[in-house]
DNA sequence: GTCACGATTAGACTCAGTCCAGATCATGGT
DNA sequence: ACCATGATCTGGACTGAGTCTAATCGTGAC
């Protein structure tokens, strides 16, 4: 996923999100590996040359991107959420020995047989956690 | 699910766990009312009257317990783990709002199209949460 | 009794994430 | 250019879940 700055500029606006340099980074970091970071992953990378951006600020904007709907949380690991660059529907691979992650397309896949929701209810998601081993 | 003491000591012993007086009270908590709770909860609930047993304890027996198989761990909240005396195959209904899971049995739920898995891995458990909101 | 060993404990510690109050930046009006 | 204003960013203190450690306790074997 090869992102200029300059396309992720336009992605930030499109979403209603003010384009400041860290804002930028921190989208730069995510979009431009399209893998899936920890808060402290991100904050470490957008730090790698030089120091540019705080703690709080990697963790204010990763929640702000969270709100505008730019990236998605996943909630795999006990100690660390992961956000994801991908918004489109899918779901996840976990590697329970190495902590990998990896996305499924949520395209051909289905799910029968769920009661029906309790009432007044209404659906956000359906996630589906694909928890593997190695060996 | 009215569990007696008697036949929580003999389930810890089918599970090869020593029943100690904290273990059995741990377990209690959690099968006497079925829920999901947190290790706080737990902590809570066993200290309720005079205070009995020490938060190391119940983090230790939490672990030995999903070790053993005798407890589930539940991902979805990022703050905190949920601990489910329910070891049955089964998903989750999780409300984004209040916080509350609710279990969906397994029986009858079908998921199909999913990718085979990368080469050399095994599936430990397919995880469901669907996330839903009140309104 | 005492020795050994597993279980429990209080409290210090770690680490992700939040909060706060001050500094800095960008923008628009004059 | 200058200032005012509001939005953003910042270091550092703080919180809260979970872990670690070294000391103590309990129980059974001898």
């Amino acid at each position: 996923m090869p992102y200029t700055r300059d396309q992720l500029v336009e992605q930030l606006r499109r979403h209603d999100i003010n384009p400041t340099h860290q804002r930028i980074e921190i989208a730069f970091a995510l979009y431009s590996r399209g893998e899936h970071l920890s808060a402290d992953q991100v904050l470490a990378i957008v730090n790698d040359r030089h120091s540019e951006t705080s703690k709080a600020t990697v963790y204010n904007t990763l929640n702000l991107f969270l709100e505008k709907k730019l990236i998605r949380e996943v909630i795999v690991d006990p100690n660390k959420v992961f956000y994801d660059p991908n918004t489109e529907p899918h779901h996840h691979f976990y590697n329970v020995d190495t902590g990998e992650l990896a996305d499924i397309d949520a395209a051909g896949v289905e799910v029968h047989g769920l009661p029906p929701l309790p009432d007044g209810m209404v659906t956000e998601g359906v996630d589906i956690i694909v928890r593997v081993r190695s060996r």
